[in-house]
DNA sequence: ATAAGGATGATCT
DNA sequence: GATCATCCTTATA
């Protein structure tokens, strides 16, 4: 019913293909993760929130794994993550993508501009639309309701690119570490950050 | 099919 | 003041 809190507790590089496949839902509306991202919480990664250190927003990337870490961006979105590693390490996996398996009612009801089912959750702030996950929900712990996680039987097949969106450093192909499964409709197509050429 | 531009605000320098 | 882990609309092919 729930997810083996150890499983989370790795690094993000080996969190985010357990990720892939698994079932995380929200009162009512679940989905299945087809896409996600890794960013390392050692000091290594520039393109993670946490590479500065601890602030307020980052906060939740520090507590325990199996937590939220959900955040705003670009004056208008939301963007949810899964919190690794053991608590005090700030590695996370952002989810960008998946495909509504229960409640598409209630996630047409949302995402309104959608124009069809796969578009519900295809984009990591589409997919927050299409579950209800706000800012409220950041540090939330997904074995408790109203979350639900249940990660699947066994390891998934899956390709790797560069991550969408960041620029400068941390991006491009230095950091593969966008994750997603093979020949999915509800896998956001890959843009390239408009800083880099 | 891909490209470009605007919206909109917290966070950090 | 610049920078975004983005989405949507409109334009051009």
């Amino acid at each position: 019913m729930t997810f083996d809190r150890r499983l989370l507790e790795r690094p993000a590089l080996e969190v985010a293909p357990l990720l892939l496949g698994a079932v995380i839902s929200r009162a009512g509306v679940s989905l299945r993760i087809t896409e996600v991202e890794a960013y390392l919480g050692d000091g290594t990664d520039p393109g993670s929130h946490a590479f500065r250190g601890r602030s307020a927003r980052n906060a939740a990337m520090f507590g325990p794994a199996g937590h939220l870490y959900a955040y705003f961006s670009y004056g208008m979105h939301v963007c949810a993550n899964v919190v690794c590693s053991p608590e005090g390490e700030a590695s996370a996996v952002l989810l960008r993508g998946g495909e509504i398996v229960a409640g598409a009612a209630e996630a047409r009801r949302r995402r309104t501009t959608a124009k069809s089912d796969r578009d519900l959750a295809r984009g990591p702030a589409r997919l927050t639309v299409a579950l209800g996950i706000g800012l409220a929900d950041d540090g939330a712990d997904l074995a408790v309701e109203p979350f639900g996680l249940t990660l699947p039987a066994g390891p998934a097949e899956f390709l790797t690119g560069p991550r969408t969106g960041v620029g400068g450093a941390g991006g491009g192909s230095e950091y593969p570490w966008r994750f997603w499964l093979p020949d999915d409709a509800s896998v956001s197509p890959y843009r390239r950050h408009p800083k880099l050429a």
